[in-house]
DNA sequence: AATATTTGTTATATATATATAACAAATGTT
DNA sequence: AACATTTGTTATATATATATAACAAATATT
């Protein structure tokens, strides 16, 4: 009972490539329309069979739907955690582009790395930081430009 | 020739499982002065077996060296990788703390999380970033103060 | 010293994430 | 329609990170 209980609960655990699978879908239906099995491995550039033992294992647990044409999609589950996900890989890459001034790529790069592991708590406190950073307030305005000065100059003894 | 410059190459790149059983030695070290390899099992609560299979790689690939006494001890390059680690947890862990006020505890399980993720240019720039916030330079300061004030109430429109 | 406990190793097993090979089903081409 | 290619699945294999069990070696207790 307690087990099983458990094992539900930990139905929605899902691991980084899982979710990186669910991305792919999504990605791939925003970009081209549709998504099936073929695109998803090249996407990834993982093999078909992987992909198709995964995506198994992801239709199995209702995060991924297949059509009669065996076209991907995400379910409702699915769709909540690559929105997820996504918030807070925008969230992340916010913070090293705009705060950090590092490059887009390597933004993005950063981003990729940590999204799956911020907690919500991390992410909105990150969100708000960014916001206050980015805001119009007198305070924000010169600390921006001072900190851009730091990044380029160092300290200024 | 290719393939064994490839390897040679990849022999410093160390899995995150590996990376903890040198910060394990390292701390049990500092801590209590030596570490055996049941000292650095009860440590990361792994088996005995698990530890020793991997300890052994490790000393295999000169990050670990073992006493006559079987006491364990980081070569230089295993120091070298835990400081440039602990370097970076502890980066990480003044950002959350420090500029996104996150509890102490909190604050240290998500620099566990990406303090193996973070290169070295992300790791110098969140180190400046950092040094400015704390400065005691006067667009620093009230900065800090509006963004306290952002973070309890939220935007004042 | 004899016995018990702790420690480290080895053998074997599991789960995850991947790969290649073989093959069937679907699709496309001539 | 016949043949070729693409696609998805299944079987089998590898690497990593773990576990338990059994055992030998070291250490501690009586």
């Amino acid at each position: 009972m307690m087990q099983d209980f458990w094992n539900a609960f930990k139905e929605t655990e899902l691991s980084h490539s899982s979710v990186h699978h669910l991305l792919a879908i999504d990605s791939l239906r925003k970009q081209q329309g549709y998504a099936r099995l073929v695109d998803v491995s090249n996407h990834l550039k993982i093999s078909r069979a992987s992909v198709s033992i995964t995506i198994g294992k992801l239709r199995d647990k209702g995060f991924v739907t297949e059509d009669r044409n065996r076209f991907l999609n995400l379910s409702g589950k699915g769709t909540e955690v690559v929105n997820t996900v996504l918030a807070k890989r925008y969230i992340a890459k916010e913070f090293f582009r705009v705060v950090l001034k590092l490059q887009e790529k390597i933004s993005e790069i950063n981003a990729c790395k940590i999204e799956h592991l911020l907690d919500v708590e991390t992410g909105e406190r990150l969100r708000k930081f960014i916001d206050y950073y980015r805001s119009d307030s007198p305070d924000a305005q010169s600390f921006r430009t001072g900190l851009d000065r730091y990044f380029e100059n160092g300290p200024q003894t």
